[in-house]
DNA sequence: CGCAAATTTGAACGTAGTCAACAAGTGTGG
DNA sequence: CCACACTTGTTGACTACGTTCAAATTTGCG
């Protein structure tokens, strides 16, 4: 049986038949090994191919002309990366490497393709990208009315809870892998403030700290101090076609 | 021929076919009229159809527990709305009519079926999303890395542009609709500085302002002063499939 | 071990928020 | 037709959250 990271992602919410799994895996056929900081797509590039991400940690961001960076989106395995070249010429952002990375590119026409043979595919691949649309107002939320504090530890929760998704060992402690400018560059401060807030959410009780590592020492209290919501609830997919 | 106000937005990337538009029409077979402030879609209400917006301004907001609202973003004519309800059971957001409106609603059924008989279809649907995602993701940047008068500037280029798009009669002078508080929500700052940053833009002599009429004097300079960037520029949907 | 990157802390500063008062405009009912 | 209430816009004074700058310390890596 052909695996598929993707097939994987999808399956969390759709019973595949083994003949979608083997149309996914069509997507998945090529393979590219990236080390961590290798830059896979530059903001301003032409941009024809999209990507699965296989394995590692990636992440998206646009860089600003007086130099500042603004993170969009953390990437784990199983996520579509690069898909804004469907609609442009030029790639609006930037996608990099934070770990060693395994990533499958294909082109655009390989998913015209899917989508025609397989519409429920087509379907379910556009409630990913929903999913990712409300996560990211989700973050335009928090930006824009949330304080710094606030930021910082609905990014620790949400990045926790993408890694358990396909690491289940994963508890109430886990390696960020993140620095703290990078945490600043998410949540749109400064790394002296993100290390500001992660000394108050310590001093507070709600995480624990040692090279790299965080704890969630209160997940309840910390949850509800970041008003989180996990965008894997809440689904209904009753409405997809028939698989063909 | 049947008109219809989303065929038309897509047709200004996209050549479609009488088959293809007579498709696209079905979508809009029921319409509903929606007084100013009425409300389309409540956060948390179960929602299980999506829209075309035919006539008006709408926006869609998320409220917080203070109270504080984030403006998401505002809706034109031929723009789909409640698009998250193909994934979710209850609305993440609230959409609301900023003017009096007519909306189209249709069932995630609908769309399934239009999926399903063309493609091709599908496939431009999710262009358009990509390119809304991406515009989520400007404002995104925008919240996180630029200073309160930059992003008034970028919020008043966007929505001159957009209105542009269905009204060609709009130059460099238009009718904005809204309250300087919803310039706030929308730009995660409050009223009160928002008047501010109006007046300094004013006093800078990149706009002119009288009784909700706003007037770009001098347009190149406010678009580099927002790094404004236009997305319904810079397409390639070349690797679309053919049309069914 | 030695060096560069990342973290940590303090002090001063500045952007945007808060609070308050007033003006201008809008719609309603007496 | 006017009085009144209410929303919206405007400005000033003060506050506070987050930034900037600088320096010390720790960590991780070659």
């Amino acid at each position: 049986m052909a695996s598929s990271c993707f097939a994987d992602h999808l399956g969390d919410f759709v019973a595949l038949t083994p003949t979608e799994r083997d149309a996914i895996h069509r997507l998945e056929e090529r393979e590219r090994i990236l080390r961590r900081t290798g830059i896979l797509v530059r903001e301003n590039d032409r941009a024809g191919e999209l990507f699965i991400l296989k394995r590692g940690m990636m992440m998206s961001y646009v860089l600003l002309d007086d130099g500042s960076r603004q993170i969009l989106r953390f990437l784990f395995p199983g996520d579509m990366m690069g898909v804004a070249s469907i609609a442009y010429a030029l790639s609006p952002e930037t996608i990099v490497a934070l770990t060693d990375c395994t990533v499958c590119p294909f082109e655009c026409g390989a998913l015209a393709q899917l989508m025609t043979e397989h519409p429920r595919l087509g379907a379910a691949i556009m409630v990913l990208h929903q999913m990712e649309r409300v996560s990211l107002t989700d973050r335009l939320v928090g930006l824009g009315r949330t304080s710094a504090k606030v930021r910082v530890a609905s990014l620790l929760l949400e990045l926790r809870n993408r890694m358990r998704r396909f690491d289940p060992e994963i508890g109430s402690s886990f390696v960020l892998g993140l620095t703290q400018e990078e945490i600043g560059d998410a949540t749109g401060l400064t790394a002296v403030h993100v290390n500001r807030m992660l000394r108050q959410l310590e001093d507070d009780g709600l995480i624990g700290r040692e090279n790299g590592r965080v704890l969630f020492r209160d997940e309840v209290r910390l949850a509800r101090a970041a008003n989180y919501v996990d965008r894997f609830e809440g689904l209904d997919l009753s409405w997809l076609p028939a698989a063909r």
